[in-house]
RNA sequence: GGCGAUAUAGCCAAGUGGUAAGGCACGAGUCUGCAAAACUCUGAUCCCCGGUUCGAAUCCGGGUGUCGCCUCCA
């Protein structure tokens, strides 16, 4: 089955074919490891995951590249300002090193509890310096760079043409632009390759400039070649990296070898939070584990990411995202009794299903209608293995763990109880024997002061925390 | 100021020419001593105005609102 992907380059839904046989090459831009993740950086990263799942899905098979930026992305992608790690490392009162080895560390254990595929190379800038420099290098040798008192920087007027991602007119943008334009350039839009680092800067290498330090881009450009060839198959980013990073990427591949070094360009459109932009000084930037603090699991946002495409924004709340951990819950136990179920299926209505969930993934990543066809299979009135197993092949894609489905529901119900409130059952359920429904009721309120919340069902009593 | 996106039931949102997917909430019912859970059922003509068409949420024009980018951000 054909499988149709967005391209920002050509701003249309193209047919993807990989260039080369069967294997996709994929360079996704990852984390800068300066702080924690936040949630609105982990829907990309889901959506990384979920095309890798589509495409191996397909039969494809994948060589996937992801970047930690450990090193120059400075506070302004206009090359103003200073280094995020070294700023951080100063904050936290640490060097650079130990910043990125923790932060990458909590960012690889948050994409573990959100069920993400790692891609097949995780690539430090910091271990590719060399590589980087022959980078700019070749930039210089090609004339498409030159240097100032503050470092290497690319020509943008050497291009045929230069924003070719987005559609903004360099000059218009000038005239409105609030930033104070280095003197030195000699274009506004020329970005740095290589900073000379000042005398107290900790990250720097030397070069044939001196003690110095790439600038962001670069190492995207050299990573991306390194691993998968001067041209691969697809790059992704979020929205904000089409005018400035995926731009210069693009740029700098141009200037070395001539090409623009992927095929199809893909982005993600950002999550706000209560309809408006996620911002420290809004103080609505939640992490994941803020959201399991709330009783939200990881997958639970997950399957919230799910609700609508990924080039739309979506709007995260505190109510929706409790509504999809209600909805995870019901898919899980949904799931369990299509496990359990023993009616026959015939075969016609299964591949029925696979074809329309196929088609909806395939059409660029289509998951809010895939979860209308795993909703109605759940849903079925016929409870069968068949269609507990089409659920699990198809979570092959949707990576929510539903084969684990009885352990999450476990894991709910294991609570350990304290001595009082078991006291109180034990006397609650004495009340019950004798059908003494009023003191069975005023036990019932004090378990729930407690933090506790009774039900009864056919099986005897259940409890769970509020 | 320039560029771009979007406007669908209470909320999160699919649907891009043929009379509105799905999830959550609400309400009703079944079950239960009651409650909860579970299960079943129930809701919108798609921001406004005009146009194209046999036919538009879906195309075009205008208006209004919201959001984003051009400064850091996935």
């Amino acid at each position: 089955m054909e499988v149709k992907l967005y391209n920002t380059l050509t701003r249309t839904k193209d047919n993807f074919i990989p260039l080369k046989g069967n294997e996709v090459r994929i360079y996704s831009c990852g984390p800068t490891v300066y702080s924690y993740a936040h949630i609105g950086n982990f829907r990309t990263y889901i959506f990384m995951d979920t095309l890798r799942r589509m495409l191996q899905y397909n039969g494809y098979k994948l060589k996937h590249v992801m970047n930690i930026t450990d090193v120059g992305h400075l506070e302004s992608d206009a090359d103003e300002g200073e280094d995020k790690m070294e700023k951080a490392a100063r904050k936290e009162n640490k060097n650079p090193y130990e910043i990125a080895e923790f932060y990458t560390d909590a960012f690889m254990k948050d994409m573990k509890k959100l069920n993400i595929q790692m891609p097949e190379i995780i690539a430090k800038a910091t271990d590719h310096i060399q590589e980087m420099l022959k980078f700019v290098e070749e930039i210089m040798k090609n004339g498409y760079a030159y240097e100032t008192s503050k470092g290497i920087y690319f020509d943008i007027s050497k291009l045929d043409q230069y924003p070719v991602l987005s559609n903004r007119n360099v000059e218009e943008q000038i005239a409105g632009a609030r930033v104070d334009v280095d003197p030195e350039k000699r274009n506004p839009y020329d970005f740095a390759l290589w900073i000379k680092a000042p005398e107290n800067h900790i990250m720097k290498w030397e070069s044939p400039w001196g003690l110095s330090y790439p600038g962001w881009h670069i190492e995207c450009s050299a990573m991306g070649r390194k691993y998968l060839g001067e041209q691969f198959d697809i790059h992704t980013g979020g929205v904000d990296h089409i005018p400035t990073h995926h731009e210069n990427e693009i740029a700098q591949s141009k200037g070395a070898c001539g090409k623009i070094p992927a095929k199809f360009w893909m982005h993600v459109e950002f999550l706000q939070v209560n309809g408006g932009k996620m911002s420290k000084s809004l103080g609505n930037v939640y992490t994941i584990e803020q959201l399991q603090e709330k009783g939200i699991e990881p997958l639970a946002y997950k399957l919230f990411c799910y609700t609508a495409h990924y080039r739309t924004k979506l709007n995260f709340t505190f109510e929706g995202a409790e509504s999809s951990q209600k909805s995870l819950n019901r898919l899980r136990e949904g799931f369990i009794k299509q496990k359990n179920g023993t009616d026959k299926i015939e075969e016609e209505i299964i591949e029925d299903y696979k074809n329309k969930f196929q088609e909806a993934i395939n059409d660029d990543l289509n998951l809010p209608v895939a979860m209308g066809i795993v909703w109605e299979i759940i849903r079925n009135e016929k409870k069968s293995n068949q269609f507990a197993d089409l659920l699990l092949e198809f979570d092959q894609v949707l990576g929510l763990d539903l084969e684990n489905s009885p352990k999450y529901i476990n894991e709910q119900a294991k609570i350990e109880l304290p001595e009082e409130v078991n006291e109180l059952l034990k006397k609650r359920q004495e009340a019950r024997n004798n059908k003494d429904w009023t003191l069975s009721d005023q036990l019932r309120d004090k378990i729930k002061e407690k933090g506790f919340i009774v039900k009864d069902t056919k099986e005897g009593m259940t409890i769970e925390k509020i």
